[in-house]
DNA sequence: AAGTGGTCTAGACCACTAG
DNA sequence: TAGTGGTCTAGACCACTTC
């Protein structure tokens, strides 16, 4: 196999009667799963890439078929891992719009999506400020690049985005970088810098539109804008990105569906 | 079997070779999921009961276990099924702590977790108006239950609930009954009507406070809300609910996790 | 044709719950 | 002790992709 595949620290277990190597106090599927996950989380199998197949894990693991995709089936459902009949089971990408709306809200009123059109308004380093250490987890004081977008939906701004980034996580980046990426800055995350953007924690509150945000959105001072405090993580709930924005919801709404499952 | 259980509708699948008796176009387990999903809608097993054992189940419909597990599965991931090892699996049920926090996001500022003491401000019946109308998939002027609630977190007035429910959903429901619920109100919607919440549907806008519900939040007209519109949901997507909320932001917010699965 | 994931089966043993 | 769900195995065939 191209990359070397983590390798598995407890012989397989006897299949019936016989005493195991050792007693596992956790199922197979779940040791499976954890050696799968720390390969992506190190980068060992790039975002886009296959895996090895399940029969070949599975001689690797000296487990079944059957507990191999168990184990990759969780990693499926947790959005790392997603299959291709015919092809194989890759690290999931963010390329295309998938991830655009997966962690995008904002929709039209009436329900429609758009395409943000984004603009950068400044691009700054500096050190972190406690509510930006606090949120990401990161030491005060320590080196962060922030940014601000202006994000227009029909042609008329709706957005701002204050971006805060641990610049440790993002070793070069510019705003010659920042302004190349043909697609969403997770996309960037992630083909530069070999983060996977997996979760989203979001708080959300009303304000009132203030200064230079009022400006940029075209509102008047006092006009009731939605405030979202994002900060985005990957695997083992590492803060990523830390994003405050504001949104004009005279037009659009943050849209939300929540319960498991889609349709029946 | 002590309820009837859905009939399959095909004959077992022929193991190896032999032409099935009809050609399933999909999954066995999804074929299976739709009977098990079809029986908890109509109440065959009521939510809190136990469905038929694996075993059971596998008998009656002519497959293996394996394929039973995977199709409740399916519907324990979607929040419609729960397994309780040595017990069984039972329909779910909206009691406890469970849903309070599963469809109630708004926390203290710092993350804090409240319960809510709730005060019924009204109570009317009416008819649909077309927004609500829309909203619930009836008919405009078809007769509607109205309630307003006012929520307090920490013993301070936080939240103003506008409830529309489609009448002929909740047949009998009285203010006297609705008071009476000893637990959350889609407790009640199950226990009582058999009505099993399984999605929401929400969009959030920031507003001005204003009239009675400035008033009843204690805050000053021009002040900043939350406003959340959510429709809930049941099999087949059908609303049972409209609830709109207005949430006073300043010590309290709207939290919400986005992605799949937990940590890792 | 070869290789991949997708479905399905049949049966084993384990862990938990209840009478 | 009996019954339940939980885990794991081993192997079959199907559907899709690529050569």
């Amino acid at each position: 196999m191209l990359p070397a595949m983590p390798s598995p620290n407890r012989a397989a277990r006897s299949p019936a009667g016989a005493a195991p190597a050792l007693p596992a106090d956790r199922p197979l599927y779940e040791e499976v799963r954890a050696h799968l996950t720390e390969g992506i989380a190190e980068g060992r199998w790039r975002a886009g890439e296959a895996i090895p197949s399940e029969a070949a894990l599975a001689a690797h693991f000296g487990v079944a078929i059957g507990t191999i995709r168990k184990a990759v089936d969780s990693l499926v459902a947790q959005g790392a891992l997603a299959r291709r009949q015919g092809k194989g089971t890759f690290v999931t990408a963010h390329d295309g719009r998938r991830l655009m709306f997966h962690f995008f809200h904002v929709v039209g009123a009436d329900g429609a999506k758009a395409y943000p059109e984004v603009r950068t308004i400044s691009f700054e380093r500096g050190r972190a400020e406690a509510a930006e250490a606090a949120a990401l987890a990161i030491a005060r004081d320590e080196r962060v690049v922030r940014i601000r977008n202006l994000l227009s939906l029909d042609g008329r701004p709706v957005i701002v985005d204050d971006i805060t980034l641990p610049a440790a996580l993002f070793p070069g980046l510019t705003e010659r970088i920042f302004a190349a990426r043909d697609n969403t800055i997770y996309h960037l995350f992630q083909s530069r810098y070999g983060i996977n953007v997996l979760r989203t924690d979001e708080r959300l509150r009303a304000q009132l539109a203030a200064g230079a945000v009022a400006t940029l959105l075209g509102v008047a001072p006092g006009s009731p804008l939605l405030e979202i405090r994002r900060v985005a993580l990957t695997f083992r709930d590492r803060p990523v990105e830390l994003r405050v924005s504001r949104v004009n919801t005279a037009a659009h709404v943050y849209h939300n569906t929540f319960g498991k499952g889609e349709a029946i």
